[in-house]
DNA sequence: CCGCTGGCTTAGGGATTGCATAGCCAGGAC
DNA sequence: GTCCTGGCTATGCAATCCCTAAGCCAGCGG
């Protein structure tokens, strides 16, 4: 079975265009390292502090340092220094909202993690704080439908006006023709 | 505002359980580099054969075979034989059901690249064949809801057996201090 | 002032990833 | 038999990722 997606309109043929300025690959420049995302998995587990994400994450501390600076460069994390009454200050990391918005994307290797490398289903599981079932990432489109991935297409961002746009110009040519 | 999943049950606090077993850090030695996902990329769009991967995802050619050899042992691409009528035995590479069901993982990645890494909301879109609509993953639980970060917990695997097994226990514990 | 802690940095080294280049080889066409 | 093509492999090198070990430093408590 074909599990590949359809390229429509200037993306088809595949020849046809190159994947330049692709987010996916700038999403992995953007988060490069094995290393860096299960710190960004711990952030999410509620993880603050310099010494706990080495030890939670199994990373030297050198590496730590490294990848927390860079999640901050690149504004997925915000450090910010705290104080508890009676004790020093004390420095901490926490998700911003544009990292905080890597979770689809954690939770949907997670959910494949579970499916694919593991007899039993993982060993944790997210839910649903209200019901208490089970939280997955789904594929939906705009209109709400559900969509499986047998019908999802490729197009051109703002397909609709480079459509519209051809179809404007063929009948502009057309009126050319009929004028001569 | 704090963006960290709740932790339940035996998972509080984060301190009480290591992440041995996590189906995320499996997820990335599955697909551990930038090279290997950019690979399955293409796969999703199509591509099939040798030159092209290495072409499309900008690769040299020696790393382009050590990736497909290594996504085809770990069972994400199959490799099969085929040949056009008058034309010479060739190879492709194609999805495995296992490799197809990365799609959600890489349909989040590129959701977030196009969000905050393209002002133009990334160069392509996703589109749901039968409307039209751009499509997306998004957070759902088993009794169907949308759900929004703030209201997911981690919970161990099994958790309501386990919650339910505490509280037997605990049952069983008043009737013996109730029969001394 | 000393000692401790939290949060790093530095240095050296090993392993891995990826590059460029050249080459190999099977299988087909001529 | 020769040539070409598709799909690799081999080699040497550079860059990156990560390790261990040691050290630094500010700020606090005693």
């Amino acid at each position: 079975m074909d599990h590949s997606v359809r390229m429509t309109s200037t993306l088809d043929p595949r020849d046809a265009w190159t994947a330049e300025g692709c987010t996916i690959a700038k999403a992995l420049d953007a988060i490069p390292t094995r290393s860096a995302f299960l710190i960004l998995r711990e952030a999410f587990y509620g993880t603050t502090r310099f010494d706990d994400f080495a030890e939670r994450v199994g990373i030297s501390e050198p590496v730590t340092a490294a990848r927390l600076r860079e999640l901050v460069e690149k504004g997925l994390l915000e450090r910010e220094d705290y104080r508890e009454p009676g004790q020093r200050t004390r420095r901490r990391y926490r998700l911003t909202p544009k990292g905080a918005d890597l979770f689809p994307a954690l939770v949907a290797l997670m959910q494949w993690g579970n499916r694919w490398l593991d007899d039993r289903g993982g060993p944790v599981a997210l839910r649903h704080r209200d019901c208490g079932e089970e939280v997955s990432v789904e594929l939906r489109c705009a209109a709400g439908h559900a969509v499986c991935p047998e019908v999802v297409d490729l197009a051109p961002r703002d397909a609709r006006h480079a459509t519209h746009d051809a179809a404007a110009m063929r009948m502009a040519s057309r009126r050319r023709l009929a004028a001569e």
